[in-house]
DNA sequence: TTGTATGCGTTATCAT
DNA sequence: ATGATAACGCATACAA
């Protein structure tokens, strides 16, 4: 490989003055400036970013750790970030399918050396501890965190409120009787959400059912689960929260094969907004998650202030809104019918219109 | 930032000994070996990596370069990437959104000295020199290239025989009269996708006709402009060959507000098995594109064989398979209902089955 | 304006 | 078995 060594020579002056061509010194004549452009280019150089990193100790590349996660959440995070650093000239060096903080924490070291700062998105169990050390050496921003961790800045998603105005609006359609398929325990958004589910009731004066909060794990199969279990109990609600559009999915089925009519004999709603949601009989009402804007404000997050806003880090997170998105599985009339043919306008969605690759 | 001297003051021995011990380099004693390693766990010590890569010369990271798509068939190909990765223990280096080769080669070269490898996804216009050239210093496979590029090493998609095999089934059916909806031209995959279509129906004893061959550009708007296009003419199809998902789902949804019945008047076929087709009313019959499979083959690829296999590395493509997926769309009694309920068994779809994360 | 020399944190090649 | 020390390719303080 060519080095810069080779450039020099080629152009008869030192490895300093290209160097200083290279990174754009104004203290170099015009005549050698040329001599030493012309030599990189017929030799075909570029500077070894190794090498770079050593001396300048910045990589222009930032890591990004995620969990063991599948579906459209996680790639679509992937995107805003890659959209983000490209637009501030970043590489971006990945690590997912991490099952556990100490797996991620080991990606995280591995890093070292080749990155300015990181961005993570924190598994359930929050090793806070090793995530702050961590901190200390590099910049790091956690996406959805447990709760603030000091030295770390941090954006989430607004599932409280999301749940709430979901929730809201199901009671103010008439819903009385309202159960909920939950996610995970201790799974953060799921406990969240549940949360938003229960305040919304209350502020609505109902009383939440324990035996219409059924705990479901984030998949289609838990969802379609849950149908019998709902309906089967006493009191039968008119209306279903589910804590993410899986669920719904399962949900939906279910419901399809015992003969149980959405929105008629019973609302359901969803979050997350994934692609298919429009797609579904009835199309889903659900909240929308913009995790592809989650992963660009980490990024956004991670380059503001490097040194400022001291007071700023402590890991009070930027908060994303998710708001509704009104379709027919919930009762109303909702703006964005989509029934088997497509009549209203709608967002673009870039899920599903490639352009470019099939 | 702690370095390898101040793991050897710590351990009293000098940094070569700690190099030693780190690299597990068998001609030290165990009493010393003991006491570095006691010294970097105390210290927190990370080795460099830069600082590894310059003087190894290898960096245990691969690039990845996609152009500028969205949709899953990108995030999916990362994530096959990503897996593949991980199992070498690599790490991935990505930089996509790259609108021409131009671009996508600069971002290559901005790569230097911090991979081993490259998996780029060509875009259209092949630059196949520049592309060589780039292969000369670093080892490439590329994805889906137009043609076979010298010195490369290449994974691509059975497009042609995925069209074929869709049409001759359409053809089986019964349909003699049959449209496509095609992609982009100067579009590798639309190319093939054609090539495999117009081939299907003459080998079938059928002659394609020009005017039922209507161009497309991947987007679901385009699908959904190509049914009055298709309709409007004089020879009324009985079938339709989508050459993807999204142009189907266009398609689909013109043809519900046309009072067109599908699968009654009109068969779709599409190509991709993207996650929404198995939603669809009704479910799409569809070619099946393992896009993570084909980014976990790019990386072993990449692998295999660093120095052997000189003669295969004239850029002969491993080719993936493209089954068609049999649902209702075409009129076949497919084995994959899904019919707002959900009846048959089918295969898990990681796509909606997080798990972990709504 | 240009060149020389040093250091960045490792690994690897010598010695010892 | 261990320790100096020379690369690795580049940026930069200091000299000229």
């Amino acid at each position: 490989m060519t080095t810069i060594h080779d450039v020099a020579r080629a152009a008869r002056v030192s490895i300093a003055t290209v160097s200083r061509v290279l990174n754009d010194n104004p203290r170099v004549s015009e005549r050698t400036r040329r001599r030493v452009w012309a030599a990189a280019d017929r030799l075909d150089y570029t500077p070894n970013s190794a090498a770079r990193a050593l001396t300048t100790r910045r990589t222009r590349t930032l890591g990004v750790l995620l969990p063991d996660l599948y579906g459209e959440f996680f790639s679509e995070v992937i995107r805003g970030v890659d959209r983000a650093a490209r637009e501030a000239d970043l590489q971006v060096l990945i690590s997912s399918s991490h099952a556990n903080t100490e797996e991620a924490l080991s990606a995280a070291r591995a890093m070292r050396g080749r990155i300015d700062g990181l961005i993570m998105m924190a598994p359930d169990s929050g090793s806070a501890e090793a995530l702050r050390r961590l901190a200390r050496g590099t910049p790091v921003v956690v996406i959805n965190p447990r709760k603030g961790i000091e030295g770390c800045r941090a954006v989430s998603i607004a599932n409280f409120e999301g749940s709430y105005g979901a929730v809201k609006h199901l009671i103010e359609l008439g819903h009385t009787s309202l159960a909920t398929v939950s996610g995970p325990r201790r799974n953060v958004d799921a406990e969240e959400r549940l949360r938003g589910f229960r305040r919304a009731l209350r502020d609505q004066g109902l009383e939440p059912a324990e035996a219409l909060i059924v705990r479901g794990d984030f998949t289609e199969s838990s969802g379609h689960r849950a149908a019998t279990e709902i309906l089967g109990n006493g009191r039968r609600p008119t209306a279903v929260f589910a804590a993410n559009d899986s669920m719904a999915i399962g949900l939906l089925s279910a419901l399809g094969d015992l003969g149980v009519r959405v929105p008629g004999d019973l609302a359901v709603v969803g979050f997350d907004d994934i692609a298919i949601a429009r797609y579904l009989t009835p199309p889903l009402t659900t909240v929308r998650v913009d995790a592809s804007e989650l992963g660009a404000r980490a990024v956004r997050r991670l380059l503001e202030g490097e040194e400022f806003d001291k007071d700023d880090k402590t890991g009070r997170p930027e908060v994303l809104p998710a708001p509704l998105v009104v379709r027919r599985s919930c009762g109303a009339t909702g703006n964005g019918r989509v029934a088997g043919g497509r009549k209203a306008p709608r967002r673009p969605r870039k899920s599903t219109q490639s352009g470019r690759q099939p």
